[in-house]
Formats: C-alpha cells, structure tokens, sequence
DNA sequence: TCCCACAAGATGTGATCACAATTGTTATCT
DNA sequence: AGATAACAATTGTGATCACATCTTGTGGGA
C-alpha cells in the first residue's frame, strides 16, 4: 500500500535533512559526485534530487556552476514572512468558517501537547508540535496549494532555526496567542483569528529577525 | 554578457512555451523519449527539464508512472487565487509606500498602452500589457521570493486563459479598476491600494472560474 | 459476453562513460 | 613581489546503455 519511491526521492529526503539539521550549511556546495558516495548512490539519483529540490527554493544552482545550499539573510526572511503572513492569515480565516468539532478538538489537543513538552522542559518537541499545531489548522482550510506553500517555507524557516537557535523564553507568550487563535476558530470568527494570526506570526519574525542580526552582529 | 544556459533550460522553456500554447495539453502525458525528438534533444536534459518543471508546479510527476501537465479544475483555481490575492494585496501595500516617481510613471504609462491596445482591438496585446501592468507593481515592493511566487501563478493562469478563452467585454471595468489603483499607488495609500487590488483580482477570480464552468458544462 | 491472466512492448529509472566548462595551481614575465 | 597566462584537476552536462516497472493487447476460461 505504500508509495513506490525512487531512489531520487530518497536522496532528496536525505539531502533536505541534512540541511534542515545543519550537516549541509548554508551556501555550502553541493557536488553531485561528492553526495553520491556519501550517500551509497550513483550520480543520477543526485542530479535529479537536487533539481528537485531547486523547485523546493532549498537549493541555487547555475548553469555549469553547480548547486549550494541557499544563503539566507535578513532581507529574504523579511520577505519570507511578509508572503507567510498574507498567506497564514488567509488560510486561517478560512479554517475559522470550515474547521469541524473532530479538528477543533485536535488543534486544542496539539496545543495541551505543546504546553505539557515545554513545561517538562523539552523544547525540541515543543517547538515540533507547535508546527502540527499550526499546520492542523491550515489543513482545515482546505487548501492544498496553500499548505504545500506554507511547508515549504516551514522548511527554510526550520533550518535557520536550527542554526541560529530558538529564544525559549517566548514560549510563554505563545501560549497566549495559541490561546486567542482557539477561541477565534472555535467562535467561527473569521475575522478575530486572522488578526490574532497575522499578531502571532509578526511576534515570530520579529523574533527571528532579532535573533539574526544578533548573530550576524556576533559574526562581524 | 549573457547567462549561459544549458540545454536542459532551454528544454524547459521549449516545454513550458507548448504548455502555455496549448500544444501540450493538461493531463498530457509527457514521455521523455517522445519530447527528446520533438525537440531534437537526447533524453537527459529532457528528464531534468520535467524535474524542474515539477517544481515549477507546471508538471506533475509519479514515480515510475511518468510526468504529465498538470490538470486543474475549479476548485483548484479557487486555491490558487486564495493564495494569489493574498499575497497579491500584501505586495500591493508595499508598493504603495515604496514605489518611486521612475516606477509610478512606468506603471502609468502601461496602463494607457493597454488601453490603446484594447480600443485598437489587439486584446492579446491588451492582455500581456496587462500583466506587465500588474508585474511592474509587485516589483516596487521589492519582495523577490513574492515576485515569483506570482510569476508562477501567472504562468499557470495564462495556460488557463489560452484555453478557456478570457472575455473582452471584461476589459472595460478593468480600466475602471487600474484607474483607481494607480490612483491609490500616487496618493501612497497602502490601505487604498490593498483594498482596490483585492477587489480587482477577486472578479478575475469570478471570471475566470464562470468560464470554467461554462466550459466545463459544455463538455458534459 | 465479460473478466482475468499472461506476455510483449513501451517507458521511467539508474549506471557508466565522454566531453566541456570551471576552478585551482604553478610557472613565467614585468 | 604581484599579476597573469597556461596547464592540470575537478566538476557539471550530455549521451548511451541496461534494467525494472508499468501499460497494453491478446487469449483463455468462467
């Protein structure tokens, strides 16, 4: 019943994990041949992987150059999250008029999940249940380009968190947002949960904004 | 001075082309083999070509069943301007406040050559001026990854109109619509601009899915 | 007559090789 | 010594081939 997978594929999980857990840095390059040994395949599985993963906006590549790893700076993300944003808040509007009770349970679930992980000190996990959190709530939109979107960006923005470090001191304001976005969707008030989305997605590239420039500060 | 491309890329943009044309059909299949000879190229650019188009989101893929064009039905359509108008309105507010006089003249003056073009009859002109219109916009925001996030959609969506045809008696209430645009573009108004833009790209949506279904209904 | 099994052809995937462009290094000239 | 040009090694790109999987057409059985 499983999906039939090529080995292309394969490459290319393997490739963005390695990205996404910072084995491959930003703006690192990519040689096909180089990844090929390293991960026990021939070099066509890896060209076809990275081409992928160019559509993915987690690889660059240029004719007769090769492929990196994209480099990030301030200015993407900011225009990163102004599209996340616009995008979120039209999906969450739309979840808050097409979420049944089953979803409504399940997103208030995610988030007790969420509260009981940090409060046990795992942030790791916190910060993984925090994006089903989010997600479930896409899903009830039903839109399926937009979540595709909204994943990809989740992506790239998973990676940079897991090289310039989450602040878990904001995670008790979270918790009042998550609090605000529950109520908006289980009042069916479009209007309410795509304010209090649009304020907890700001915070959140605030947030990483801050914590770049710290780092880029810390760097020159 | 010019980028070297390879041939792969110009593969691509030959498919691409014949997708946009409707020489290649949605839900065609797409056979590298076949393609290869079509357009005189060995099989390897070919497959990397519809590799990236994947990614793209032009084509879509299985594995070891093969790439077709994509298909799209209403309510696909429906998805996409959820998305488009979302960030479409967020450009159009940036725009607004960053738009110099260079840019606010060039959009101006697109919008009488579209004009012009419509009253002389060339609507094909009418309509690529049109979304020259509307890119030159977008990049006064000066958000890249959003600019070609629309850039996608376009492609797509002018793969919808070469086939299900786009009504010229549309294009009066169009001009009505640029007209207040350019205006709240001149006065600044992010707000203005936001709420003109939404509103213009929602009847796009209405009309572009009216003659979908008109299509669709014929069919059956 | 319909359905299923099986075989033959078609097609995507993976491997290997040959070539061209790029990059890094070294040697030579100013 | 620094810059530059030629050369060598590396690497991406394109071609061809071999194999696995899917599709299609045919025939036999219920």
């Amino acid at each position: 019943m499983d999906e039939p997978v090529s080995l292309a594929e394969s490459v290319k999980d393997m490739i963005r994990a390695d990205i996404l857990d910072g084995r491959l840095d930003f703006g690192a390059r990519l040689r096909i041949r180089e990844l090929a040994t390293r991960y026990g395949a021939s070099p066509m599985p890896v060209r076809e992987a990275l081409r992928s993963l160019v559509g993915e906006g987690l690889v660059a590549a240029v004719a007769n150059k090769g492929a990196r790893v994209v480099t990030v700076d301030a200015e993407h993300i900011r225009h990163l999250f102004t599209i996340r944003i616009a995008v979120e808040v039209a999906l969450a509007r739309q979840a808050a008029l097409a979420i049944d009770a089953a979803g409504l349970a399940e997103v208030a679930t995610l988030e007790r999940e969420r509260l009981a992980a940090v409060q046990g000190g795992d942030f790791a996990a916190g910060v993984a249940i925090n994006q089903r959190f989010h997600r479930r709530i896409y899903e009830a939109a039903g839109n399926a380009e937009g979540l595709v979107l909204l994943d990809r960006h989740w992506l790239l923005l998973a990676a940079i968190w897991s090289r310039y470090g989450y602040r878990p001191e904001r995670l008790g304001g979270v918790a009042s947002d998550h609090d605000h976005i529950l109520r908006a969707l289980a009042e069916r008030d479009a209007d309410a949960c795509g304010v209090m989305t649009a304020a907890h997605v700001t915070k959140t590239r605030q947030d990483m904004l801050a914590q770049i420039e710290g780092y880029e500060a810390r760097v020159r």
